[in-house]
This record gives C-alpha cells, sequence and structure tokens, in this order.
DNA sequence: TCGCGTTATGCAGTAACGTCATATCGAAAA
DNA sequence: TTTTCGATATGACGTTACTGCATAACGCGA
C-alpha cells in the first residue's frame, strides 16, 4: 500500500490484497473496501463513489458483481422515497469489511517487518 | 498467489506483491521475477519470454523500465555473436531475486496463517 | 399527483496496455 | 569479408477495462 520509507529515487514495495471468485471476477479489493466504507458513511452509493473519485457506474457494476459472486447482499438498496433513494450495509457486509481490513493490517506489518531486511539484501 | 483452499462457489484471497519506484513504474512484479529467472537458466531474454508465455515485447520493455528506475543493470545484454547474442544475470539482479523470494514467502505464509480466521469471520 | 434524487442499466467513446509485424545492429562463425 | 541469428528498437493494430452520457424505474414528500 503505502511505501514504508522512501527518500528519492528510491524503491519500495507494494502490494494488493483482494477477495477473488474461483472464477476470477474481484469481489473485493481496496477500491470497493472504500466504497463500502463511505456507504456506510453517507448512506448512498453515489455520494460514496463520488467521494471516493470511482465512477459511479464502476462502483456499482462492481458492488453488483460481487454480490452475484457472495451469493448474498453487501447492501440493501432503495430506490425512490425521501433523497430518492439510499444504501445500507448489511450485517455481512460489515464483517466482511472487518475481515478484510484485519487481514490487510496483517500483511501491511509482515510486510514493513520484512521491509527493512529485504533493503539490505539488495543494496 | 494460488488459493489456500477453495471449494466450488468458494471465494479466496489473492495478492500482488511487486517493486515499485516512487513514480509509480512497477519495477519487479511476479512476472518480472519468473522472466529474470528463466534468463539466468536460459541465456537468453527471447527464450525466457517464450518460455514464460510473455510477448517479447513485454518483456524487454518491462526489464528496460526496471533497469532505469532502479538505476543499474539487471542484465549483461549482448547482441550478435555466437547465436546472435544472450543476456546474464549482474549479481545485483541475482540479489534481488533472492530477496523477492524471500519476501514473497513470508507474505504467503502471512495470507496462509490468517486464512481460516478470515474465513471464520466473514461466515 | 408531480418532482426530485437515487438505484439500475445499456451503449458509445477513450485510454491503457499487450500483441504482432518488421527493421536495424553487431559480434562470432564460416 | 560475408553470413548468421537473436538482441535491440519501434510503429501499427487489437483487446479490454473504465468513463461518461442517456434513460428508465422508483417512491417519499410537497
Amino acid at each position: 500500500m503505502k511505501p514504508p520509507r522512501s527518500s528519492k529515487n528510491d524503491v519500495f514495495l507494494r502490494y494488493k490484497l483482494w477477495l477473488s471468485a474461483v472464477s476470477g471476477e474481484g469481489i473485493l479489493d481496496e477500491d470497493q473496501y472504500l466504497i463500502l466504507k463511505l456507504i456506510d458513511e453517507l448512506g448512498s452509493l453515489r455520494a460514496a463513489a463520488a467521494k471516493a473519485g470511482i465512477s459511479y457506474r464502476k462502483a456499482w457494476g462492481d458492488l453488483k458483481t460481487a454480490e452475484e459472486m457472495l451469493g448474498y447482499e453487501l447492501t440493501s438498496k432503495q430506490r425512490g422515497g425521501s433523497g430518492g433513494g439510499k444504501s445500507e450495509l448489511t450485517d455481512r457486509a460489515n464483517k466482511l469489511l472487518e475481515a478484510y481490513d484485519a487481514l490487510h493490517k496483517k500483511m501491511d506489518s509482515a510486510i514493513e517487518d520484512a521491509y527493512d531486511e529485504f533493503k539490505s539484501k539488495i543494496k
């Protein structure tokens, strides 16, 4: 994710962690994590996508794919109504976010721990 | 990388680990790691790319970028000569491969360790 | 009942990237 | 000296993913 350390002309380690279906479709990556987080905060997919700087079209498509692959809903959606509609996270979505977050933290610290050793090896 | 475990309709964790320049260019990812490994084995970038199933065009471009970003050569290249030319890894390339490999193994085991916990959380 | 803003979805345009085709280079072999 | 053959190098073409735009469906509040 973020460079553990860096200076001009330096190199650093990055990684991407995501949940995937056996068929290969991405289910939850960093962007999707952020979108879900923002839905929780803002109550709307459209607002979440705008704040995340991701097109609504993509955010919506990703969410739909994720739910299809998982076989359960991540959000309860309502169109129409006061404010035009809204989206809310389901309990399972919250659990998923928690689990993803915890895993991500572990990976971050694993990278962090290994970084100095890595750097000294390639000197 | 590989699914730690999986059954029909199951989901699994994937990750991608790479070395990057601050400017964002990828320097060493799994494909490039494989290419370098195969150069070491086969003595030629073209042969390595063919065996890896990666287009020569891409393998060459990636290698060039990596060397530019790192500021040092990963391969000694010779065009012309017996066999038309050849490529060989530099010492620094070998060190880099070793370091990447060690790091990758650590990440693999971190994922493996966290996988069951992750799965039980999202149940 | 009408309007507003969201969910929902298709479609065209575009940008990023990868493959394919092809030209040139040059040291060693003939 | 000439030939050889893979390496370097580049332009044209294709794929694919994402964006942007248009539009429908919806339902609460005014």
